[in-house]
DNA sequence: CTAATGACATTTG
DNA sequence: ACAAATGCCATTA
């Protein structure tokens, strides 16, 4: 299993209304290539089924996206997610960390 | 093998 | 706070 095949089933695991970041994608892999994730999301042939857009960067902006970021903030105001300005609302909260078991009240 | 690239991250001006 | 520069790692040419 290549690089990329991992971080693709990971970010499969990116639950409904969740979200994650590049750089914790990364260390979740073990790994610190953050920019290879990324890379790796850019030409992902699972497209449909890759929750790519569920992955942002580690400051909470959008980043980007291979079909544009519009259709990003789209989907992702469509899983109850806020956008505002490029940015993600409660970036802290929606963030998940893997191998953490998150708190599901707050949202 | 070497060089260039990117849906990034961190530091600096 | 914003923009530029630098560092980073896997992939690709």
């Amino acid at each position: 299993m290549n690089f990329n095949e991992k971080v693709w089933e990971l970010t499969k695991k990116i639950p409904f209304g969740r979200v994650s970041t590049y750089k914790e994608l990364a260390n979740a892999l073990n790994a610190k290539a953050y920019q290879a994730v990324g890379n790796a999301l850019n030409k992902n042939p699972y497209a449909p089924v890759v929750p790519c857009h569920r992955v942002v960067k580690s400051d909470g902006t959008l980043g980007g996206f291979a079909t544009g970021c519009e259709n990003k903030i789209k989907l992702l105001e469509q899983e109850g997610i806020m956008i505002k300005e490029n940015r993600i609302v409660d970036f802290e909260k929606k963030m998940i960390r893997f191998g953490t078991v998150q708190n599901v009240s707050d949202f």
